[in-house]
DNA sequence: TATGTGTATACTTGTATGTGCATATATGTC
DNA sequence: GACATATATGCACATACAAGTATACACATA
């Protein structure tokens, strides 16, 4: 019972319904993420937090970059959930446009990209990404 | 996407959560939900102000008593929200018990029963009560 | 070890929420 | 109109949460 509040906590914020409509495509990092709300990097990790807590996303480290995926869906509920959210997800305008644009930053390397990060438009390589970045195109 | 978001808050409680699984057997009246959860009139009834905010339920009047049930599921949405809901309480211990409670409440004729409202205890008659409580039984 | 980059956390402020208690409102009966 | 009943609302208080800002921590590389 308490697991089921806590998801519906989860789920009842905005930034955070948004999240998990980008993580129901595949694991992502945390800049990824930020990319696409357009929102501050203590917000976004404040909110993964809150997801970690209520134990609907892992996280997982590969380098200095921290990936975030929704957990398995071992039971029944949980899955029947993952479904709902996929099917009502379809009906929203700002998570399709929110995947619109994740689309985009994946196929323009996302973390990056120069517009929304200054201090990346060097454009040096990074390491431990592209390893990852299977998993996010699925 | 608003409205997305203010289902999963209202579902992000336990004592709505409670409420939300009596409904879904039929439309019932405060006093039947208050005798179920025991909880405070106030409490409930506060509960059930937000969960008609939220747009989850409506209220009826029918004499003195105010009778609550789901709104109706235009939406394919809301229809799948309700899906997953009978679903996923199907799984939980404290809602079966809830349900039981409620039945055995409707049996003995819920808000005339004696000892959990001292002032009923007379064993009047109630108006208004039996015409609307069949929908409750369904 | 120094520096840059990705991410998390602490602190703060404003707002929302949950609940007990008292009271108000609406309806029904006499 | 007086009274009882069903429900809602106001007040007070504690807690939770959202978000901005600054800072700490972790990792990589030179």
């Amino acid at each position: 019972m308490k697991e089921l509040e806590q998801y519906f906590k989860a789920l009842g914020d905005n930034n955070r319904l948004r999240i998990i409509n980008l993580l129901l495509h595949g694991e992502l990092c945390v800049c990824d993420i930020q990319y696409v709300l357009e929102s501050s990097q203590p917000n976004v990790s404040r909110h993964l937090a809150y997801l970690k807590n209520s134990g609907m996303v892992l996280d997982r480290r590969d380098g200095y970059r921290i990936y975030y995926r929704l957990t398995d869906p071992g039971e029944a509920t949980k899955r029947l959930l993952f479904d709902f959210l996929r099917q009502a997800f379809g009906d929203e305008e700002q998570l399709q446009r929110d995947t619109e644009r994740l689309k985009d930053a994946i196929a323009a390397g996302s973390c990056t990209v120069s517009e929304w990060k200054p201090y990346s438009a060097l454009g040096r390589p990074r390491t431990g990404r592209a390893s990852s970045r299977e998993t996010a195109k699925a």
